[in-house]
DNA sequence: CGCGCGATTGAGTAATTTCAAATCTAGTGG
DNA sequence: CCACTAGATTTGAAATTACTCAATCGCGCG
């Protein structure tokens, strides 16, 4: 087992109990791929083939609407997944843009090769299912935070909860990911209201 | 098989192929619950014992904040499905009311007998998987919809996609599903502005 | 039949956005 | 290594969006 594969092993040791042959299956089933700062890993209209696990560097995903004006929909660093999930669950083309924020080093899963792992061992869809139950929990902890807190309150719980993700991605990205324009958020940074 | 079972059978089917044999086991996993309008089946600091199929009827969940606010989280008619999920999940106290609206008949699964499920067939542990990587995609769609939509855009995807529900829910209720106030989406409805 | 909750309306206010300009910053090429 | 530039952040002012409070209306249920 490569060391640099270790955080990925513990994390799915978090998650599923697995002997060492069932481990190397799992793990042999991604693929590394490297992509450079602002390279595009998901595109609109391209369906997107991976999930990917990050094991090094920042990735962003966003949507764009008709007047122009760029949402995140999800940030990832070390340890996350990201992909376009409607695009990769469905297996439809995508609506996001996946672009890395910094040179990033990912372990890339097809969806084909993901079918074939989880008929092949209940385990593995188990991983699947737990991964997908929380990420449910997950959003819907976000939908309740978007519909009930003012934007200044989002964002203190975003500092507390994500302190990493201030440093590394730009300030209009946390802001479309809270829902509020740019120049609001300077403003509550810094305290000009 | 209970001809007012149809429903259940066919959102299983639609997901998982079964045997008649596997179907069975399925379905009597579940009991059948009866529950007046008014009625909770779910409430903060006790821990969501069920996961919920909607038979007949109508319920809400919503979370009330400090100021005594509330928040609907989820609404859930015939043929869908209702908890406390951060609760069901990780089987720690609700932080959500769940309540009828209508006088409903839903098809219940405890926690423990899901796990047992689960674990006695592969295909029933496929059916959570689906169902949770689905409820993720849903849940997103919502956040992006939260995050780049005006109050009046929110309102009209919302009638669109879920015409029946404005008939069946309470204004105030579809408000704060919408993270809105009541006074302003009688305002939307009514082209008060 | 009336009570009470939910929906509507009006007026004033607060939260947030928009637009435009100024300032800062990081990356690029010379 | 520095100067330049494009992009990112900040600031100000005005406009818009949405909320709050209070009063009224409407209607279904007991």
């Amino acid at each position: 087992m490569k060391e640099e594969y270790l955080s990925f092993k513990n994390h799915i040791n978090k998650r599923i109990l697995l002997s060492e042959n069932e481990m190397r299956t799992f793990i042999s089933a991604f693929k590394l791929k490297k992509v450079r700062k602002r390279q595009f890993i998901i595109q609109p209209d391209f369906t997107a083939t991976y999930r990917n696990y990050v094991l090094n560097g920042a990735l962003r995903a966003y949507v764009i609407n008709d007047e122009g004006q760029e949402s995140t929909i999800q940030f990832a660093i070390e340890d996350w997944w990201i992909t376009d999930y409607n695009s990769y669950i469905y297996q439809k083309p995508a609506t996001m843009f996946v672009m890395a924020v910094e040179e990033s080093i990912l372990l890339q899963i097809d969806y084909d090769t993901e079918q074939r792992l989880k008929h092949s061992n209940p385990n593995f869809e188990i991983f699947f299912r737990i991964m997908a139950e929380r990420s449910t929990a997950y959003m819907q902890r976000r939908v309740i935070e978007n519909i009930t807190l003012t934007a200044k309150e989002r964002y203190e719980k975003f500092l507390l909860k994500y302190s990493d993700f201030s440093q590394r991605f730009p300030q209009y990205a946390i802001a479309s990911y809270l829902g509020m324009s740019t120049e609001f958020l300077s403003r509550i940074k810094n305290n000009k209201l």
